[in-house]
DNA sequence: CTGAAAGCGCTTACAG
DNA sequence: CTGAAAGCGCTTACAG
């Protein structure tokens, strides 16, 4: 039944010898055109494929790279498997996906990710802990974290690289269009306390505010999560001195916000209240929320990711931390000028 | 740097033979307590742990399997992978993700699967050719198709299997609901004329219809795609006779018709035209939308796959078409009784 | 350009 | 229970 065809079988077939059906598959390998040609045609009759694992184990390349993700629920998240595995494809890298059950990867899912033998590993949606980054720095393989940067001072000296946007720009952006569109009392609705997106985006959000002479009026949490960013939101608007504005730390929250306050609160976005988010997720697009907001190109920050993998891989230089500006696109639920 | 300890160097810690290393990693194996709590310590004070790959050479199972898809738009997609990855994972095997640029994997992709030594491929959000389904089955490696269906006649004697839910049923239960509602103009949003689900849908949606004495109304494609969904919708309400009521087949269409239903048409959803989706992901919830739909469970259908998978993998047997039944969830784009 | 040989890091009969 | 040995399917010096 399984008919996996060995380079032996071919070589026999073929009547040269293993070593050279070997180099038949290995691009540069010196072999002539007339034995490539006797032993490719060997293979196809044989259905033959090399052992990308007994190669692996040869070449100390799997040419695997993990893939780490605790949610999925926002869709900025199947964006980047999508962009990032295809970009991977094309350079015959292949993605193995890990999905962390609590956000953060324990010593077990690490493990089976060193077992593996993959050559680098992303984590996006999802933290690693000092002392994994640095098992992985001990074994070598590179580690970079999308969307998310390292807490500084614990990963010292571990091969921990970041691909981030501007998020503390992008904080700033929001506060100032905000602002200039005449919005007085704004609130914040985070994500996670220890999350550095989350920390980023209201620093330059509150930076702007302090420049302007001004402070958030509200601030809530929503855990990156719909229904508690849909708590969070009445939380705010909960008070006496009711927020004008909201700026929501991702667009998969802002969604929630938006339906909390036109359907039970019964406000009108923009008019009674101004929301911002951050991502430009497409749903961020569809005609019944048409959400102002932060865009981060999963394009441009799957490109930087897979430059700085490629790097790490070949010379094992210095960690990278890249950082991507983003820019605001307007739609409609900040008032206009 | 790359400090990858082999179990040779293990053993000489320990002082005993590699062997006796290996065993102590393999579950079931003869050692003595002794020494396996030796070669336990020796392997912690290394950083041990055993190279998957070289074992999968041996064994012959890579305990990865592939999971081919073609986009990740539909927010149903992504929680398949979160599901599948979780589910496999907690059972020892991995998620190698294929990500297909046309929607129909290449032989070249299929080549890489192979040469992988997957265990097992499922397909998700793409087609196999029955030539690429052939080529799996020669290999012995069985495939399951989530949520399609092969078409049956040219893949006699593969190994293809598949789990779908009850998608003629759901049709079925739509049209009934539909004209239950007093809804009597009824059009249908279809996705693509080759995908089963789609088929499966419409056959059951018409055939419902003729047994109440009546047809669609209207029909038109939308591929899948926000943007042409939004197309078909404009074209099934450009003509004099306008439907009453509109089946798309899956949500993420539902979705983009809905949009253009009240934006574009100033049209009244449930009074002026009633909306049913398929699928039931997140965003049919939301509060903007709240789409009447027909569920499909993912946990029950990854259930299902992982199921058939290790059956498949354990000895081979006849392939399987499991069909998860499928309700419907009333919410607010079909008028109440 | 080519083949024989060593070896990647393991598992698993085979004897003891 | 234990070790020596063969072998999984390859790549890659090494000679020629």
């Amino acid at each position: 039944m399984k008919s996996n065809a060995t380079a032996q079988a071919v070589a026999e077939l073929a009547k040269v010898s293993q070593s050279a059906v070997s180099r038949s598959f290995t691009p540069g390998a010196s072999v002539s055109e007339d034995t490539r040609a006797r032993v490719l045609s060997a293979a196809k009759a044989l259905g033959y494929r090399p052992n990308a694992l007994a190669r692996s184990l040869i070449t100390r390349r799997s040419h695997i790279i993990a893939l780490v993700m605790g949610y999925l629920e926002n869709q900025f998240y199947p964006l980047v498997i999508q962009e990032l595995s295809q970009k991977l494809q094309r350079q015959g890298y292949h993605v193995l996906m890990f999905i962390t059950e609590a956000g953060e990867p324990t010593d077990g899912v690490l493990a089976e990710i060193l077992q593996y033998q993959v050559d680098a590993v992303v984590m996006a949606s999802a933290m690693l802990s000092p002392g994994l980054a640095r098992q992985c720095a001990d074994t070598g393989v590179p580690v970079v974290m999308f969307n998310r940067v390292p807490q500084m001072s614990s990963f010292a000296g571990s091969s921990t690289s970041s691909v981030t946007s501007d998020n503390r720009r992008g904080g700033r952006m929001v506060a100032e269009l905000l602002l200039a569109r005449g919005y007085r009392r704004i609130a914040f609705l985070g994500g996670l306390e220890n999350s550095s997106t989350h920390r980023e985006r209201e620093r330059g959000f509150n930076e702007a505010l302090a420049e302007a002479g001004t402070a958030a009026v509200g601030r809530a949490l929503g855990h990156y999560d719909f229904e508690r960013a849909r708590e969070a939101t009445r939380e705010l608007f909960s008070g006496a001195d009711k927020p004008d504005a909201l700026f929501v730390a991702n667009d998969h929250m802002a969604i929630a916000a938006m339906d909390v306050l036109r359907q039970e609160l019964q406000l009108r976005v923009p008019q009674d209240v101004g929301v911002v988010g951050f991502d430009d997720v497409p749903q961020a697009a569809w005609g019944a929320y048409q959400l102002t907001t932060v865009v981060q190109s999963v394009e441009q920050m799957v490109d930087a990711t897979v430059d700085v993998l490629h790097e790490q891989m070949r010379d094992g230089s210095q960690p990278r931390n890249v950082v991507i500006p983003c820019r605001i696109v307007e739609r409609a639920t900040v008032r206009s000028a």
